[in-house]
Parts: structure tokens; sequence; C-alpha cells
DNA sequence: ATCTAATGTATAAGAAAATTATGTATGTTT
DNA sequence: AAACATACATAATTTTCTTATACATTAGAT
């Protein structure tokens, strides 16, 4: 993992948007795929992902339904109604805040 | 202000690109140049930007000079050598984590 | 058979980076 | 006279993440 601290604060629109596609998917699920998207320039930790899933649970944005699966637990998460709502805020605001960055990187194609 | 989280993480790339574009900048023309590039989107506070400049000073990737114009106290920094190498990786890394968002956010375009 | 890696979730301690609030001081506009 | 802009600074708190640890099952390697 190249650990420059940009991805900080991304986590949570990174989860939702995720499950925006994905229906439902849990944790573990949630860390291969974005490790697959990023050609494993991203490496969520635990230590990250669960707080942040369950504080997303606390403020109504997720659910969850829990299942074994070959002896093992697992905690599938999907998007309530509210939280798919606020998904469409979220990528409107990351997809602002990508053009910012870009135009700060590249001034000369900002106009 | 859209305050999104996105932006945490970025204040010290953000400097030191603009640093390496306009040579010597101070404080709080660099909260300037942030909100016009960025259309106000983004507004530096003081409680971020001026421990974020002391830090970067403190690891030698900033010089200070230290000027009075029109009886007001102004501090112009700029990369030193050192902080013009980082920069480059600082912005490698930029790009990487833009490139990254931009697969997760449009995952269709991401081959 | 035993060990290591992978799968799966979780929390606690600490660090890093920001927000919010406050403070000081001068200059400009209404 | 009041409000806003310029210009710096710090302290308290919050948010978010890293690092470390913990528990439990399954798969693969030696």
């Amino acid at each position: 993992m190249k650990n420059s601290q940009l991805y900080k604060g991304s986590l949570n629109t990174i989860i939702m948007k995720l499950l925006e596609e994905n229906d439902r998917m849990y944790g573990y699920e949630i860390t291969q795929k974005v490790k697959e998207i990023t050609k494993g320039d991203l490496n969520i930790t635990e230590g990250a992902l669960y707080p942040a899933l369950h504080k997303l649970e606390a403020e109504g944005l997720l659910d969850v339904e829990v299942e074994k699966v070959d002896n093992r637990l697992r905690k599938y998460y999907k998007l309530t109604q509210k939280g798919t709502t606020e998904t469409v805020n979220r990528l409107e605001e990351l997809e602002d805040f990508i053009k910012n960055m870009q135009s700060i990187v590249n001034p000369k194609l900002s106009y």
C-alpha cells in the first residue's frame, strides 16, 4: 500500500458507492473490491472499515443482514432509502472534489 | 463552503503544488487562490493552514521570508530544494489517487 | 500432522489532520 | 461607527485513520 493520506475522508463515500452498485456487500468483500479496483494502491484496514460501517448503520444509511456462510459469520450491508438519497449527494461532492483537485494539479486545463 | 470531508489529507499537497507554480506565496494568499481555483468550493481555514505551513517548514520542505507590506505582516513561503523534490512525489501520489477515485466512481471507464 | 495464509468480524490506544472558536492588529468600505 | 477584508496565530475538541490485538473457521503448503 502506497500510503498517502489523500484517502482520508473518502472511505464513507467509497463504501456507499460500492453498495450503490452491488446492492449488498460484506466488509471483507469491500476491502477486496477496493484493492482490486485500485490495483493494490488502497488497502482498507479493518480498524478503519468496521467502525465506518457501524457508524453508517447508526446514521440510518445502511441496513445489515447477518448470515452464516461456510460456518463463518458474514454481515451483509445494503443502502437504506435514506442511504441511497445521501449517496447521490456524496457522489456529487466527490465529482466536484475530483474536478477541483484536477484544477489544482493542472491549472492549464481548467478553463 | 460545501463541507465535504474529502479534502481532508490533501492540504499539504495543495500547498506544495501552489508553491511549485508560484515560487513564493503567503498564507492568506494561498487561501484566496484555492478559493478562486475551486470557485468557492474549498475554503481553507486558518486553523488548518497555519499549523500545516509551520509543519512543512519544520520538516525542511519550506523556507519563510517575513516582510511588512502596508504596515501588515506577511510571511512568504517557498519550496526548499528538498521540498521541490518531495513535491514531485506528492503530485504522483495525487494523480494516482485521482485515477483511483475515478475508477471507483465510474467503473465502466476503468478498462 | 502442523503451520501459515486467507477469510471474516471486532475493538482499543494512539496519532494525524481537521473544525471551531478565539485572539491580536491594521486597512477599507458603508 | 460598524462591518468587512487583510494577515497571522493558537487552543480545545472532533473526526478519521493507523497500529495492534483478539477471536474463530477454512484452505493450502510442508
